[in-house]
DNA sequence: TTAATGACCTATC
DNA sequence: CGATAGGCCATTA
C-alpha cells in the first residue's frame, strides 16, 4: 500500500458539488506534510474518470493551469456542472463548496 | 542506494 | 504589501 493509495481514497470521497484541498486531502490521507505528495498523485492519475482530480484544489481554489488536466476553463466548467460555486476571480468558493472532510450522510 | 523531481505551503527579505 | 527562498514527504529513474 503506498501513500498514493490512501490519497486516491480521500479524494474519490470527495462528494460531488464539493472542492477539497491538497493540505485537506493530505490530513484525510494521514499526513498533513503530503500536500506535495498529493499533487504527484494525482499528477499520475492512474485513473482517469475515477478520480476526480478537477475537485481538487490549491487553498486558493485554483491550481497550476499548465498542468491542468485539460486547463483551467476546462475545470471550471466540470465543478459548474457539478453544482460548485464560483468566485469572481475565476477559482472555486472555498467558503461554500469546501469539502468539510465528512461524505454525504455521515453527518451525525 | 543515491540523486532528482514535483498539480504545495509557510516564512522571510 | 510583493516577491523570493526554503522545507516537507513520497515516488521514479
Amino acid at each position: 500500500m503506498t501513500a498514493f493509495e490512501k490519497i486516491y481514497d480521500v479524494v474519490r470521497q470527495i462528494p460531488r458539488g464539493k472542492v477539497a484541498t491538497y493540505g485537506m486531502i493530505a490530513h484525510l490521507a494521514g499526513n498533513p506534510r503530503w500536500a506535495r505528495v498529493v499533487g504527484y498523485a494525482l499528477h499520475v492519475n492512474p485513473e482517469p474518470g475515477v478520480i476526480p482530480c478537477h475537485r481538487v484544489v490549491n487553498r486558493f481554489g485554483g491550481m497550476a493551469p499548465a498542468f491542468a488536466f485539460g486547463g483551467e476553463q476546462r475545470q471550471r466548467e466540470l465543478l459548474e456542472g457539478e453544482g460548485v460555486a464560483f468566485t469572481p476571480d475565476g477559482n472555486a468558493d472555498l467558503a461554500q463548496c469546501l469539502w468539510n472532510g465528512l461524505k454525504e450522510g455521515e453527518l451525525s
